[in-house]
DNA sequence: GAGTTTTCTGAACTTAAATTCAACAATTTG
DNA sequence: CAAATTGTTGAATTTAAGTTCAGAAAACTC
Protein backbone atom coordinates (compact mmCIF):
# COMPACT_ATOMS: atom_id res chain seq x y z
CA UNK A 1 0.00 0.00 0.00
CA UNK A 2 0.85 3.50 -0.22
CA UNK A 3 -0.29 6.48 1.43
CA UNK A 4 -2.63 8.78 -0.67
CA UNK A 5 -0.36 11.60 -1.51
CA UNK A 6 2.48 9.25 -2.41
CA UNK A 7 -0.14 7.01 -4.47
CA UNK A 8 -1.39 10.22 -6.54
CA UNK A 9 2.47 11.50 -7.15
CA UNK A 10 2.60 7.51 -8.11
CA UNK A 11 -0.21 7.43 -10.51
CA UNK A 12 0.68 11.64 -12.07
CA UNK A 13 3.91 9.93 -13.09
CA UNK A 14 2.41 6.81 -14.63
CA UNK A 15 -0.80 8.47 -16.41
CA UNK A 16 2.77 10.52 -18.08
CA UNK A 17 4.29 7.42 -19.31
CA UNK A 18 1.36 5.98 -20.02
CA UNK A 19 -0.02 9.51 -22.09
CA UNK A 20 3.57 9.78 -23.80
CA UNK A 21 3.16 5.88 -24.86
CA UNK A 22 -0.62 6.01 -25.88
CA UNK A 23 -2.12 9.74 -26.65
CA UNK A 24 -4.30 11.38 -25.36
CA UNK A 25 -6.84 8.38 -25.93
CA UNK A 26 -5.32 6.37 -22.92
CA UNK A 27 -7.10 3.95 -20.90
CA UNK A 28 -7.75 3.55 -17.80
CA UNK A 29 -6.36 -0.29 -17.73
CA UNK A 30 -3.46 1.37 -19.25
CA UNK A 31 -2.52 3.74 -16.56
CA UNK A 32 -3.38 1.21 -14.00
CA UNK A 33 -0.79 -1.11 -15.59
CA UNK A 34 1.90 1.74 -15.61
CA UNK A 35 1.25 2.32 -12.12
CA UNK A 36 1.23 -1.44 -11.17
CA UNK A 37 -1.86 -1.21 -9.81
CA UNK A 38 -5.85 -2.08 -10.53
CA UNK A 39 -8.01 0.13 -12.52
CA UNK A 40 -10.05 0.25 -9.20
CA UNK A 41 -6.97 1.37 -6.80
CA UNK A 42 -6.93 4.85 -9.34
CA UNK A 43 -10.86 5.50 -9.24
CA UNK A 44 -10.15 4.97 -5.40
CA UNK A 45 -8.29 8.10 -5.67
CA UNK A 46 -10.14 9.99 -8.59
CA UNK A 47 -13.43 10.46 -9.43
CA UNK A 48 -12.58 9.03 -12.96
CA UNK A 49 -9.75 9.04 -15.98
CA UNK A 50 -10.26 12.51 -16.46
CA UNK A 51 -9.87 13.79 -13.48
CA UNK A 52 -5.95 12.14 -13.00
CA UNK A 53 -5.33 12.79 -16.96
CA UNK A 54 -5.94 16.72 -16.22
CA UNK A 55 -3.49 16.23 -12.80
CA UNK A 56 -0.94 14.40 -15.23
CA UNK A 57 -0.87 16.90 -18.04
CA UNK A 58 -0.91 19.71 -15.84
CA UNK A 59 1.82 18.86 -14.24
CA UNK A 60 4.12 17.67 -17.35
CA UNK A 61 3.39 21.07 -18.63
CA UNK A 62 4.63 22.84 -15.83
CA UNK A 63 7.22 20.47 -15.21
CA UNK A 64 8.28 21.32 -18.87
CA UNK A 65 8.28 25.07 -18.06
CA UNK A 66 9.97 25.20 -14.54
CA UNK A 67 12.92 23.02 -15.42
CA UNK A 68 13.95 25.51 -18.53
CA UNK A 69 13.66 28.49 -15.90
CA UNK A 70 15.67 26.62 -13.45
CA UNK A 71 18.48 25.83 -15.82
CA UNK A 72 18.26 29.45 -17.29
CA UNK A 73 18.34 31.22 -14.25
CA UNK A 74 22.39 29.90 -13.30
CA UNK A 75 23.07 31.50 -16.72
CA UNK A 76 23.21 35.12 -16.03
CA UNK A 77 25.34 35.85 -19.63
CA UNK A 78 21.77 36.96 -22.25
CA UNK A 79 23.32 35.51 -24.72
CA UNK A 80 24.25 32.35 -23.74
CA UNK A 81 20.63 32.03 -21.88
CA UNK A 82 18.71 32.44 -25.13
CA UNK A 83 20.79 29.61 -26.89
CA UNK A 84 20.05 27.41 -23.80
CA UNK A 85 16.52 28.25 -23.64
CA UNK A 86 16.15 27.46 -27.25
CA UNK A 87 18.12 24.18 -26.85
CA UNK A 88 15.88 22.63 -24.14
CA UNK A 89 11.93 23.41 -26.00
CA UNK A 90 13.46 21.09 -28.29
CA UNK A 91 13.00 17.27 -28.07
CA UNK A 92 16.30 15.82 -28.58
CA UNK A 93 14.02 12.32 -30.05
CA UNK A 94 10.45 11.41 -30.97
CA UNK A 95 10.34 9.29 -27.82
CA UNK A 96 10.70 12.99 -25.52
CA UNK A 97 7.78 12.52 -23.04
CA UNK A 98 7.52 16.01 -22.09
CA UNK A 99 7.32 17.20 -25.65
CA UNK A 100 4.51 14.01 -26.72
CA UNK A 101 2.52 15.51 -24.11
CA UNK A 102 2.17 18.27 -25.33
CA UNK A 103 1.59 17.51 -28.92
CA UNK A 104 -1.11 15.38 -27.68
CA UNK A 105 -2.85 17.98 -26.00
CA UNK A 106 -2.61 20.43 -29.20
CA UNK A 107 -5.27 18.01 -31.02
CA UNK A 108 -7.38 18.39 -27.43
CA UNK A 109 -7.52 21.91 -27.46
CA UNK A 110 -9.98 22.25 -29.75
CA UNK A 111 -12.43 20.25 -28.00
CA UNK A 112 -11.43 20.75 -24.69
CA UNK A 113 -11.37 23.91 -22.74
CA UNK A 114 -9.38 22.70 -19.69
CA UNK A 115 -6.01 21.64 -22.05
CA UNK A 116 -6.64 24.91 -23.89
CA UNK A 117 -6.15 27.06 -21.20
CA UNK A 118 -3.18 25.04 -19.95
CA UNK A 119 -1.58 25.44 -23.49
CA UNK A 120 -2.62 29.23 -23.77
CA UNK A 121 -1.35 29.66 -20.55
CA UNK A 122 2.29 27.85 -21.26
CA UNK A 123 2.61 29.23 -24.52
CA UNK A 124 2.11 33.25 -22.42
CA UNK A 125 4.56 32.20 -19.85
CA UNK A 126 6.98 30.78 -22.35
CA UNK A 127 6.69 34.29 -24.39
CA UNK A 128 7.19 35.81 -21.06
CA UNK A 129 10.40 33.90 -20.19
CA UNK A 130 12.08 34.98 -23.94
CA UNK A 131 10.75 38.58 -23.92
CA UNK A 132 12.90 38.86 -20.56
CA UNK A 133 15.36 37.06 -22.20
CA UNK A 134 15.84 39.32 -25.00
CA UNK A 135 15.42 42.73 -23.12
CA UNK A 136 18.31 41.69 -20.42
CA UNK A 137 20.35 41.31 -23.71
CA UNK A 138 19.18 44.69 -25.19
CA UNK A 139 20.26 46.38 -21.47
CA UNK A 140 23.28 44.83 -21.51
CA UNK A 141 24.04 46.06 -25.33
CA UNK A 142 24.38 41.84 -26.30
CA UNK A 143 21.24 42.29 -28.61
CA UNK A 144 20.11 44.87 -31.27
CA UNK A 145 16.47 43.86 -31.79
CA UNK A 146 14.68 43.64 -35.51
CA UNK A 147 11.85 44.03 -33.93
CA UNK A 148 10.00 44.75 -30.73
CA UNK A 149 10.68 41.81 -28.09
CA UNK A 150 6.54 40.37 -27.99
CA UNK A 151 7.06 40.03 -31.57
CA UNK A 152 10.34 37.60 -31.66
CA UNK A 153 9.45 36.18 -28.49
CA UNK A 154 6.50 35.21 -29.89
CA UNK A 155 7.75 33.85 -33.15
CA UNK A 156 10.34 31.74 -31.09
CA UNK A 157 8.17 29.82 -29.26
CA UNK A 158 5.92 29.40 -32.19
CA UNK A 159 9.12 27.72 -33.75
CA UNK A 160 10.10 25.91 -31.00
CA UNK A 161 6.33 24.56 -31.18
CA UNK A 162 5.96 23.62 -34.86
CA UNK A 163 9.42 21.85 -34.40
CA UNK A 164 8.93 19.96 -31.83
CA UNK A 165 5.69 18.38 -33.92
CA UNK A 166 7.90 17.44 -36.79
CA UNK A 167 10.63 15.87 -34.38
CA UNK A 168 7.78 13.69 -32.64
CA UNK A 169 6.59 13.01 -36.01
CA UNK A 170 9.94 11.64 -36.88
CA UNK A 171 10.87 13.90 -39.85
CA UNK A 172 13.73 12.44 -41.41
CA UNK A 173 15.40 15.15 -41.90
CA UNK A 174 14.64 17.36 -39.75
CA UNK A 175 16.00 16.31 -36.45
CA UNK A 176 16.91 17.66 -33.10
CA UNK A 177 20.06 19.63 -34.07
CA UNK A 178 18.82 20.98 -37.42
CA UNK A 179 15.37 22.58 -35.69
CA UNK A 180 17.79 24.20 -32.67
CA UNK A 181 19.89 25.51 -35.79
CA UNK A 182 17.02 26.84 -37.96
CA UNK A 183 15.54 28.60 -34.82
CA UNK A 184 18.83 29.97 -33.54
CA UNK A 185 18.95 31.24 -37.20
CA UNK A 186 15.66 33.18 -36.67
CA UNK A 187 16.80 34.43 -33.10
CA UNK A 188 20.24 35.56 -34.74
CA UNK A 189 18.19 38.00 -37.58
CA UNK A 190 15.82 38.82 -34.73
CA UNK A 191 18.64 39.70 -32.13
CA UNK A 192 21.62 40.94 -34.77
CA UNK A 193 24.06 38.54 -32.28
CA UNK A 194 25.66 35.79 -33.54
CA UNK A 195 24.74 32.98 -30.79
CA UNK A 196 27.70 30.84 -31.84
CA UNK A 197 26.54 27.09 -30.51
CA UNK A 198 29.28 25.28 -29.16
CA UNK A 199 28.61 21.75 -29.16
CA UNK A 200 25.71 20.57 -27.41
CA UNK A 201 26.02 19.30 -23.56
CA UNK B 1 -29.04 4.34 -52.51
CA UNK B 2 -26.39 5.81 -54.10
CA UNK B 3 -22.93 4.51 -56.32
CA UNK B 4 -20.38 3.10 -54.35
CA UNK B 5 -17.84 6.30 -55.66
CA UNK B 6 -20.86 8.96 -54.90
CA UNK B 7 -21.38 8.07 -51.60
CA UNK B 8 -17.36 7.47 -50.85
CA UNK B 9 -17.17 11.24 -51.62
CA UNK B 10 -19.97 11.67 -49.33
CA UNK B 11 -18.69 9.55 -46.70
CA UNK B 12 -15.10 11.29 -46.68
CA UNK B 13 -16.86 14.67 -46.49
CA UNK B 14 -19.08 13.43 -43.82
CA UNK B 15 -15.93 12.07 -41.53
CA UNK B 16 -14.23 15.35 -42.00
CA UNK B 17 -16.67 17.25 -40.32
CA UNK B 18 -17.11 14.23 -37.91
CA UNK B 19 -13.06 14.56 -37.33
CA UNK B 20 -12.78 18.44 -37.06
CA UNK B 21 -16.21 18.42 -34.37
CA UNK B 22 -15.06 15.44 -32.49
CA UNK B 23 -11.40 14.77 -33.06
CA UNK B 24 -9.41 12.21 -33.89
CA UNK B 25 -11.62 10.07 -31.52
CA UNK B 26 -14.41 10.33 -33.21
CA UNK B 27 -16.61 7.32 -33.41
CA UNK B 28 -17.69 5.09 -36.01
CA UNK B 29 -22.07 6.12 -35.60
CA UNK B 30 -20.78 10.05 -35.15
CA UNK B 31 -19.50 9.74 -38.85
CA UNK B 32 -22.35 8.01 -39.80
CA UNK B 33 -24.87 10.76 -37.96
CA UNK B 34 -22.92 13.03 -40.57
CA UNK B 35 -23.16 11.30 -42.97
CA UNK B 36 -27.01 10.73 -43.08
CA UNK B 37 -26.75 6.83 -42.84
CA UNK B 38 -26.46 4.05 -40.59
CA UNK B 39 -22.82 2.48 -39.50
CA UNK B 40 -22.90 -0.75 -41.42
CA UNK B 41 -23.42 1.68 -44.74
CA UNK B 42 -20.27 2.65 -43.70
CA UNK B 43 -19.09 -1.29 -43.23
CA UNK B 44 -20.10 -1.99 -46.84
CA UNK B 45 -17.98 0.52 -48.18
CA UNK B 46 -14.46 0.38 -45.94
CA UNK B 47 -13.20 -2.06 -43.93
CA UNK B 48 -13.49 -0.13 -40.51
CA UNK B 49 -13.15 3.40 -39.59
CA UNK B 50 -9.70 3.55 -39.59
CA UNK B 51 -9.67 3.26 -43.26
CA UNK B 52 -12.14 5.72 -43.90
CA UNK B 53 -10.91 8.63 -41.32
CA UNK B 54 -7.22 7.81 -42.81
CA UNK B 55 -8.82 8.84 -46.29
CA UNK B 56 -10.53 11.55 -45.04
CA UNK B 57 -7.34 13.29 -43.71
CA UNK B 58 -5.19 12.40 -46.34
CA UNK B 59 -7.98 14.02 -48.08
CA UNK B 60 -8.42 17.09 -46.39
CA UNK B 61 -4.88 17.70 -46.03
CA UNK B 62 -4.56 17.61 -50.01
CA UNK B 63 -7.15 20.02 -50.30
CA UNK B 64 -5.29 22.36 -47.81
CA UNK B 65 -2.25 22.28 -49.99
CA UNK B 66 -3.60 22.24 -53.58
CA UNK B 67 -6.52 25.10 -51.95
CA UNK B 68 -3.46 27.06 -51.79
CA UNK B 69 -1.36 26.90 -54.82
CA UNK B 70 -4.24 26.93 -57.22
CA UNK B 71 -5.04 30.73 -55.29
CA UNK B 72 -1.09 31.58 -55.69
CA UNK B 73 -1.05 30.19 -59.22
CA UNK B 74 -3.02 33.04 -60.00
CA UNK B 75 -0.57 35.68 -58.59
CA UNK B 76 2.19 36.58 -60.61
CA UNK B 77 4.41 38.91 -58.36
CA UNK B 78 6.27 37.58 -55.70
CA UNK B 79 4.81 39.80 -53.03
CA UNK B 80 1.99 39.35 -53.40
CA UNK B 81 2.07 35.89 -53.94
CA UNK B 82 4.43 35.25 -50.38
CA UNK B 83 1.71 37.29 -48.69
CA UNK B 84 -1.41 35.37 -49.54
CA UNK B 85 0.61 32.00 -48.76
CA UNK B 86 1.06 33.33 -46.09
CA UNK B 87 -2.27 34.71 -45.21
CA UNK B 88 -4.02 31.49 -46.58
CA UNK B 89 -1.89 29.21 -43.89
CA UNK B 90 -3.46 30.47 -40.84
CA UNK B 91 -7.01 29.76 -39.78
CA UNK B 92 -9.58 32.32 -39.41
CA UNK B 93 -11.37 31.03 -36.89
CA UNK B 94 -10.98 28.30 -34.12
CA UNK B 95 -13.73 26.66 -36.04
CA UNK B 96 -11.78 26.59 -39.51
CA UNK B 97 -12.40 22.64 -40.48
CA UNK B 98 -8.94 21.69 -42.29
CA UNK B 99 -6.91 22.85 -39.43
CA UNK B 100 -8.36 21.62 -37.18
CA UNK B 101 -8.01 18.24 -38.67
CA UNK B 102 -4.39 18.40 -38.90
CA UNK B 103 -4.31 19.76 -35.54
CA UNK B 104 -5.86 16.41 -34.44
CA UNK B 105 -3.40 14.65 -36.57
CA UNK B 106 -0.39 16.51 -34.80
CA UNK B 107 -0.65 14.27 -32.26
CA UNK B 108 -1.41 11.18 -33.31
CA UNK B 109 1.17 11.18 -35.78
CA UNK B 110 3.64 9.78 -32.69
CA UNK B 111 2.15 6.70 -32.41
CA UNK B 112 0.36 6.50 -36.11
CA UNK B 113 3.44 5.93 -39.03
CA UNK B 114 0.42 6.88 -41.89
CA UNK B 115 -0.50 10.24 -40.05
CA UNK B 116 3.48 10.69 -39.60
CA UNK B 117 4.75 10.38 -42.97
CA UNK B 118 1.24 12.30 -44.04
CA UNK B 119 1.89 15.47 -41.99
CA UNK B 120 5.90 15.29 -42.67
CA UNK B 121 5.12 15.16 -46.46
CA UNK B 122 2.18 17.90 -46.36
CA UNK B 123 5.34 20.09 -44.16
CA UNK B 124 7.72 19.03 -46.79
CA UNK B 125 5.58 20.26 -49.78
CA UNK B 126 5.09 23.30 -48.18
CA UNK B 127 8.54 24.24 -47.66
CA UNK B 128 9.37 24.26 -51.31
CA UNK B 129 6.06 26.05 -52.36
CA UNK B 130 7.62 28.97 -50.24
CA UNK B 131 11.14 28.37 -51.36
CA UNK B 132 9.43 28.41 -54.83
CA UNK B 133 8.24 32.06 -54.08
CA UNK B 134 11.54 32.55 -52.53
CA UNK B 135 13.56 32.40 -55.61
CA UNK B 136 11.29 33.61 -57.81
CA UNK B 137 11.37 36.83 -55.44
CA UNK B 138 15.29 36.68 -55.22
CA UNK B 139 15.38 36.66 -59.40
CA UNK B 140 12.88 39.41 -59.98
CA UNK B 141 14.85 41.66 -57.56
CA UNK B 142 12.07 42.13 -55.26
CA UNK B 143 13.86 39.81 -52.02
CA UNK B 144 17.21 39.98 -50.65
CA UNK B 145 17.26 36.96 -48.70
CA UNK B 146 19.24 37.13 -45.35
CA UNK B 147 18.98 33.71 -45.15
CA UNK B 148 19.04 30.74 -47.28
CA UNK B 149 15.88 29.84 -48.80
CA UNK B 150 15.15 26.72 -47.23
CA UNK B 151 15.68 28.06 -43.68
CA UNK B 152 13.38 30.87 -44.39
CA UNK B 153 10.94 28.42 -46.33
CA UNK B 154 11.08 25.78 -43.01
CA UNK B 155 10.50 28.46 -40.51
CA UNK B 156 7.54 30.23 -42.35
CA UNK B 157 5.73 26.89 -42.44
CA UNK B 158 6.16 26.51 -39.11
CA UNK B 159 5.57 29.27 -37.79
CA UNK B 160 2.48 28.61 -39.67
CA UNK B 161 1.52 25.09 -37.95
CA UNK B 162 2.09 26.97 -34.57
CA UNK B 163 -0.37 29.67 -35.20
CA UNK B 164 -2.33 27.19 -36.56
CA UNK B 165 -2.62 25.52 -33.23
CA UNK B 166 -3.10 28.77 -30.83
CA UNK B 167 -5.99 29.67 -33.09
CA UNK B 168 -7.57 26.62 -32.72
CA UNK B 169 -6.70 26.76 -29.09
CA UNK B 170 -8.71 30.32 -29.03
CA UNK B 171 -5.77 31.99 -27.54
CA UNK B 172 -7.64 35.41 -26.37
CA UNK B 173 -5.41 37.78 -27.42
CA UNK B 174 -3.48 36.05 -30.92
CA UNK B 175 -5.92 35.64 -33.27
CA UNK B 176 -5.92 35.73 -37.26
CA UNK B 177 -4.71 39.14 -37.78
CA UNK B 178 -1.92 39.31 -35.54
CA UNK B 179 -1.03 35.89 -36.44
CA UNK B 180 -0.76 36.66 -40.24
CA UNK B 181 1.21 39.97 -39.09
CA UNK B 182 4.29 37.97 -37.08
CA UNK B 183 4.57 35.45 -39.64
CA UNK B 184 5.15 38.98 -42.05
CA UNK B 185 7.18 40.26 -39.60
CA UNK B 186 9.70 37.37 -40.00
CA UNK B 187 9.32 37.15 -43.53
CA UNK B 188 10.14 41.24 -44.01
CA UNK B 189 12.95 40.66 -41.73
CA UNK B 190 14.31 37.54 -43.82
CA UNK B 191 13.54 38.99 -47.17
CA UNK B 192 14.28 42.56 -46.83
CA UNK B 193 11.04 43.46 -48.37
CA UNK B 194 8.24 45.48 -47.05
CA UNK B 195 5.62 42.99 -47.53
CA UNK B 196 2.49 46.25 -47.45
CA UNK B 197 -0.40 43.99 -46.70
CA UNK B 198 -3.39 45.05 -48.23
CA UNK B 199 -6.87 45.14 -46.04
CA UNK B 200 -7.80 41.32 -46.50
CA UNK B 201 -10.60 40.17 -48.07
C1' DG C 1 -1.21 -6.64 19.32
C1' DA C 2 -6.34 -5.78 19.01
C1' DG C 3 -9.03 -2.73 16.87
C1' DT C 4 -9.61 0.89 13.57
C1' DT C 5 -8.89 3.19 9.35
C1' DT C 6 -7.07 3.41 4.88
C1' DT C 7 -5.89 1.44 0.66
C1' DC C 8 -6.56 -1.91 -2.73
C1' DT C 9 -8.29 -6.10 -5.24
C1' DG C 10 -11.22 -9.15 -7.99
C1' DA C 11 -15.48 -10.31 -9.44
C1' DA C 12 -19.92 -8.78 -10.97
C1' DC C 13 -22.28 -5.39 -13.38
C1' DT C 14 -23.12 -1.75 -16.76
C1' DT C 15 -22.44 0.77 -20.81
C1' DA C 16 -21.07 1.82 -25.31
C1' DA C 17 -19.04 0.88 -29.40
C1' DA C 18 -17.70 -2.19 -33.24
C1' DT C 19 -19.00 -5.95 -36.06
C1' DT C 20 -21.83 -9.39 -38.44
C1' DC C 21 -25.53 -10.75 -41.15
C1' DA C 22 -30.11 -11.95 -42.92
C1' DA C 23 -33.41 -9.53 -45.20
C1' DC C 24 -34.95 -5.69 -47.73
C1' DA C 25 -34.73 -1.73 -51.18
C1' DA C 26 -32.96 0.61 -54.91
C1' DT C 27 -30.60 0.51 -59.19
C1' DT C 28 -28.85 -1.58 -63.28
C1' DT C 29 -28.86 -4.90 -67.00
C1' DG C 30 -30.48 -7.67 -70.68
C1' DC D 1 -40.07 -5.66 -66.58
C1' DA D 2 -37.73 -9.75 -64.57
C1' DA D 3 -33.45 -10.96 -62.91
C1' DA D 4 -29.21 -9.76 -61.13
C1' DT D 5 -26.42 -6.66 -58.75
C1' DT D 6 -25.48 -3.20 -55.55
C1' DG D 7 -26.38 -0.62 -51.50
C1' DT D 8 -28.58 -0.24 -47.00
C1' DT D 9 -30.95 -1.29 -42.73
C1' DG D 10 -31.94 -3.05 -38.07
C1' DA D 11 -31.42 -6.56 -34.96
C1' DA D 12 -28.27 -9.75 -32.78
C1' DT D 13 -23.65 -10.56 -31.29
C1' DT D 14 -19.20 -9.58 -29.70
C1' DT D 15 -15.79 -6.85 -27.66
C1' DA D 16 -13.92 -3.61 -24.69
C1' DA D 17 -14.18 -0.40 -21.85
C1' DG D 18 -15.77 1.96 -17.26
C1' DT D 19 -17.96 1.46 -12.71
C1' DT D 20 -19.40 -0.56 -8.30
C1' DC D 21 -18.69 -2.88 -4.21
C1' DA D 22 -17.93 -6.51 -0.67
C1' DG D 23 -14.25 -7.92 1.49
C1' DA D 24 -9.04 -8.65 1.96
C1' DA D 25 -4.69 -6.62 3.08
C1' DA D 26 -1.79 -3.21 4.72
C1' DA D 27 -0.82 0.60 7.73
C1' DC D 28 -1.83 3.17 11.62
C1' DT D 29 -3.47 3.97 16.64
C1' DC D 30 -3.74 3.34 21.33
Amino acid sequence: MAKTSERKADLISAAQRALAEHGSAVRLNQVAEAAGVTSSAILYHYTGIEELLVEANRAGMERFYNDRLNVIAAIADPTERLIHTISLGVPRTPEDEEVRLLCSLGGEAARNTIYAVLLTSLYDRQVGMYQNILELGVSQDEFHLAQDPLTIARNLVALEDAYGYRIIAKHPTLDYQTAVELILDYARLATGNTLPQQTRN
